[in-house]
RNA sequence: GUCCUCGUAGCUCAGCUGGAUAGAGCAUACGCCUUCUAAGCGUACGGUCAAGCGUUCGAAUCGCUUCGAGGACACCA
């Protein structure tokens, strides 16, 4: 519809011998009295012909044809208003129920490589809050894009080497001879977390004391397994299933980071200083510099890091998502810099960043810290409000906002959450649908026509614009604040409008009407996680 | 100190590639169940869009400044 009232105001334009090469926007007035569509054409051609923009909206509306336009008007400073005839209206409703669960779709992806790296969080700690924002976002994201026709792959990235590691060693070490009743010293930047605890307690349960001469690798490859199988299992209950884990270690064992290093100081990026090689990023895009092999010979996090771009580099991604916390935020620049050091194109590479949730108990924020073990997880957060509550929440933000989380709160007034309200809608469709049911779509809808069918309806037009545009701004919450939309006008149809009624006809027009609405709820809560309940 | 992100109703948040009268939910007050799910519908109350200046026919949206909140500034990861 969009597209014919576009394609008739351009050629009116030129008709008019105008030319005009910039872009005709169309919008959805809000209020309802400024028509279906609404364009702004003329007052961006003011400028142009310097003439008044009443005039030439006057002049494009005599030159103007398009059959589906019932009536045009003319508004200052110089909008021009479209009234459009509602058959589309109807005619979209047939192929929701045609295309059923692919009602939707698109493929303005095009079958593009999509890498969406995110959550990723060390397995020292099982997960928490801010990963289930993460969690939610990446996931939600890569489902969209899918939908939009993107190739995408969602990513892990385990870093299962380096200093935290072995203090999870240590620390699970400790741990286990304090139950033993030995000796053995918490790391300084040890793990205090219950996990911890309970991962000695599994050691001695099935060994007891015999493992207290087990060297420290042992302990950091049982701490790294048993938690990433917690991480993954709690990602699976939350609704995320990954296409790829990579980890630091099988980096390092395909790359030698040496080479690496090496490509970079080829590259002439590197230095060295104070026994120190470093990394030239400032000359690139960071602020300052930074050390890839410190003095003792050892590498720096950063090294690994960089390889692991270089290894996404490697496999063709047209472009790579990072999600990462606002404590991050730092290390984009320097990430980027060894992108584009290492010769490939820094801009496939978009780096997200969330902002950490905050966590409140009665009113003051609480400091949560693996290192600690005071936190909120994951798994806590699912049994106490349910995945799609969890999920619905998360998906319901943008990225940037500032969230405080009150567990208690949340647990108080879940039913507060506004997925219940969605779903609502959802189970009050299906109730009607096990009283009656029918699949057979009329050529053409003869009693849909009253107002509150329409603006659910128009609602339900919307849905594949909404989707898109969620998919190429990359910002799943507005498929969230569609699908609110979306129930609340069915809801205010529904207390208005009977369904089912004596007229045959007309049940039969309203049953399709709320099963293509049914659909759109359903196909809008899969994008973000959320499987909807036949019943309540 | 330098650099990022944010500041919209009492609270939690939408709206931001500039458009017409800034929207929801919660909270507060008041209506609506003899009929398909009241976890619902409706009405009212609630705003100098942090402040100021600028660009523009037109600014919550873009630019600059100030204030406020959070974060980052390691030979830790």
């Amino acid at each position: 519809m969009k597209e014919l009232i576009i394609a008739a105001l351009q050629k009116s334009i030129s008709d008019m011998g105008i030319n005009y090469d910039g872009v005709i926007e169309i919008s959805r007035p809000k209020q309802k009295e400024n028509g279906d569509y609404a364009s702004n054409i003329a007052m961006k051609l003011a400028g142009i012909m310097h003439d008044n923009p009443m005039n030439i909206a006057a002049s494009l509306v005599d030159n103007f044809s398009c059959s589906q336009v019932t009536n045009i008007e003319i508004k200052a400073p110089g909008f021009i208003n479209f009234f459009v005839a509602k058959d589309y209206l109807l005619e979209n409703l047939k192929k929701v129920l045609v295309e059923k669960e692919n009602y939707g779709r698109s493929n303005i992806g095009n079958g593009q490589k999509i890498n969406i790296e995110f959550v990723s969080a060390n397995p020292t700690g099982i997960l928490h809050l801010g990963n289930a924002r993460g969690g939610a976002y990446g996931d939600s994201l890569a489902r969209i894009m899918r939908f939009c026709g993107f190739d995408v792959t969602e990513e892990y990235y385990i870093n299962d080497a380096g200093n935290q590691i072995n203090n999870l060693g240590e620390s699970i070490k400790a741990r286990y001879f304090e139950i033993c009743q030995q000796d053995y010293p918490m790391p300084e930047n040890g793990y205090f977390g219950k996990e911890i605890i309970a991962m000695a307690e599994e050691i001695y349960a099935e060994h007891q004391d015999t493992y207290l001469d087990k060297d420290i690798e042992f302990y950091k490859e049982f701490g790294t397994q048993k938690m990433l199988d917690r991480i993954i299992a709690d990602l699976k209950e939350y609704g995320i299933n990954y296409d790829v884990f990579t980890s630091e270690k099988a980096i390092s064992k395909k790359y030698d980071l040496k080479d690496i290093i090496n490509k970079l100081s080829q590259n002439g990026y590197t230095y060295v200083s104070d026994g120190a090689t470093w990394f030239k990023c400032s000359s690139i895009f960071d602020d300052k510099d930074h050390v890839l092999i410190k003095e003792d010979g050892t590498l720096t996090y950063l090294v690994p890091d960089i390889a692991y771009h270089y290894d996404k580099y490697n496999r063709g991604y047209d472009k790579m998502i990072d999600i990462f916390g606002t404590d991050h935020h730092g290390y984009v620049a320097r990430l980027k810099s060894s992108v584009k050091a290492l010769g490939n194109d820094p801009d496939k590479l978009e780096v997200k960043l969330l902002q950490l949730v905050r966590l409140v108990e009665n009113g003051e924020v609480v400091k949560m810290s693996k290192r600690t073990g005071k936190s909120v997880t994951l798994k806590e957060l699912i049994d106490e409000v349910g995945v799609n509550a969890a999920r619905y929440y998360f998906s319901r933000y943008s990225l940037d906002t500032q969230m405080d989380f009150d567990l208690g709160l949340a647990k108080s007034k879940s039913n507060e959450n506004p997925v219940f309200y969605v779903s609502y809608a959802y189970a009050r469709i299906s109730s009607i649908l096990r009283e009656k049911d029918t699949n057979n779509i009329p050529e053409k809808f003869e009693t849909l026509n009253n107002v509150d069918t329409y603006n659910v309806l128009e609602k339900v037009y919307a849905f594949p614009e909404v989707v898109e545009n969620a998919a190429l701004k990359e910002l799943p919450h507005l498929v969230t604040n569609y699908v609110y939309e979306l129930a609340n006008l069915f809801h205010t149809y529904y207390s208005k409008n009977r369904i089912l009624t004596d007229n045959e006809q007309e049940t039969m027009e309203n049953i399709l009407l709320i099963k293509g609405i049914r659909q759109t709820i359903y196909n809008a809560l899969n994008l973000i996680g959320v499987i909807p309940p036949e019943k309540m």
